[in-house]
DNA sequence: GGCTCTAGGATAGAAGCACTATCCAGTGGT
DNA sequence: ACCACTGGATAGTGCTTCTATCCTAGAGCC
C-alpha cells in the first residue's frame, strides 16, 4: 500500500506519518521509484504501536524512538522488555549518581525478599528514588521497604505467571508497554482506594472513641 | 518583606513570582502603597508549596491553582486531602462516563476486601480505569483485583498508621502531595524490581528445566 | 529637590513539544 | 496528457511555563 492508504487504514494523518518518518519512528517504505513508495502491514503495526505509546502510555517521541530503534536493531527480547520497563516506568531520566550516600535500598529489599541478587535498572532506579525521597525529607525505613516489597512480591508473582508474549516485535512492545502502564496505574488507583478506605475506617473509629471516652 | 527579598529567600525569580501572582497561585501581598507591597512568611511557604508541586510532583499551574484555591477557601482538611489525592494520582482528568458497561470494579474490590462501602473519587477512578483497560483489550479479572487489592490493603494499612498531618495548610498540602507522589512512585519502582526478579527466577528455572529434560 | 531603587501592570519573547500545513517538482497509472 | 500522489523541505500552530523588557509612580535617602 502507499502512504495515503496507510493513513486511511490507521487513522493517522498523512502529515503525521511524514513526521514520524522524519523522526525515524517509522522506517521508510520500499522506494519503488523516486516518487513512489510501498508500505507493508509491518508499517501499519508499527504505526499502531507509535499511536498507543503516545496516546495510551504517554511516551515522548524521543522515548518511542529509542524503543523502536532497539526493535529494529533486533536486540534480544529480554533486553527489549527491560528497555520497555525502563521507559514506561520512567526508570530512565534518573539523575544517575548525584553522589550522596549510596543508600543501597535495593540491597536491603533483595535480601529481605530473597530475590536473586542481580544488578538491574529497576534496582538502580529504586536506589535513586529512595535517595531522592530521603533528600526531600521523606524517610524510607527498612520496615517500610519490607512491608511494601512483601505486598508487591505477591502481585509480581501473580502477574508473571499470567503472561504470554506475542511473537511479532511491534506487538510485543505494544502489549508489554500498555500492560505495564495500565497495571501500574491500576496499582496506584487501588492504593488510593485502599488508603481512602483505611482513612475512613480510622476516622470512624476515632469518632467512636471520642463519643465513648477512651479507657486507657 | 517585599518582593525582592521574597525572591531571594525562596530562590524563585522575581519574574516567576509575578507570574504566579498573575496566575492567582500566590495571593497578593499587603499593598502598603501604590508601589510597595509587603509579603508575609505565609507567602514564602506558599511559594515553597508551588515550587514543590511543580518540580517534585509535576502538577500543572492549573492543578496547583485548584488546590491552593481550596486551601484559601478554607475547606475542611479531609476534603482538602481528598482533592490532593485526586490531583496527585491523576484521578481528575478522567473521562467521567464514556457510557459502556458499568463495570463496577470498585464494588467488587470493596466487597472482596471488606472495605467500607462509601462512594469516593478513588472508587470512581478505579471503575473508570478498569473500564479503560477492558476497552483497550487488557482483561481485568476478579482474581486479579483480589490479588492486587489484598497486597495494597497491607500497604495502606501500614501507611495510614504512620501518618501525622501538619497544622499549617500549605505544609499539609505539601507533605500530603509530596508523600503521596513519592510513595506511589516507590510502589511502582518496587513493583518493577519485583517483576524483574520474578522474571529472572522464572527464566533460570526454565533454563534449568531445558538442561535437565522435564519429567512430566 | 534630586537620585536611585522598587512595585506593579502590561506586553512580548523564548523554549520545548508534537504536530499540521504549504509548497514543490517529479513521476505512475489510466 | 493529465491528475493524484510522492518524498523532501520549510514554516507555522497551539499549548505551557516561564523570562525579559518597558513603563510610571512613588519611597527613602542625601
Amino acid at each position: 500500500m502507499q502512504l495515503k492508504e496507510l493513513s486511511e487504514r490507521t487513522g493517522v494523518s498523512a502529515a503525521s506519518i511524514k513526521f514520524y518518518l522524519r523522526e525515524g519512528l517509522l522506517p521508510a517504505g520500499e522506494s519503488v521509484h523516486a516518487t513512489r513508495a510501498r508500505y507493508s502491514p509491518q508499517h501499519a503495526s508499527r504505526l499502531q504501536l507509535i499511536q498507543a505509546l503516545r496516546t495510551v502510555v504517554g511516551l515522548t517521541i524521543e522515548q518511542i524512538r529509542t524503543l523502536v530503534k532497539l526493535a529494529d536493531d533486533g536486540v534480544p527480547r529480554l533486553e527489549l522488555l527491560a528497555a520497555v520497563q525502563r521507559t514506561v516506568l520512567g526508570l530512565d531520566q534518573m539523575s544517575t549518581g548525584h553522589g550522596d550516600v549510596p543508600a543501597q535500598a535495593g540491597d536491603a529489599v533483595v535480601r529481605l525478599r530473597n530475590w536473586p541478587d542481580t544488578p538491574s535498572d529497576a534496582r538502580d532506579a529504586l536506589d535513586a528514588h529512595v535517595a531522592r525521597m530521603e533528600s526531600l525529607g521523606v524517610p524510607v525505613t527498612t520496615e517500610l521497604l519490607d512491608a511494601y516489597s512483601k505486598a508487591l512480591d505477591a502481585i509480581a508473582d501473580r502477574d508473571i505467571s499470567a503472561t504470554t508474549a506475542p511473537e511479532d516485535t511491534n506487538e510485543l512492545i505494544l502489549t508489554a508497554a500498555v500492560g505495564m502502564h495500565l497495571h501500574g496505574q491500576l496499582v496506584l488507583k487501588l492504593l488510593a482506594l485502599a488508603q481512602a478506605s483505611h482513612a475512613i475506617r480510622r476516622y470512624k473509629n476515632d469518632a467512636a472513641k471520642r463519643n465513648a471516652p477512651p479507657q486507657k
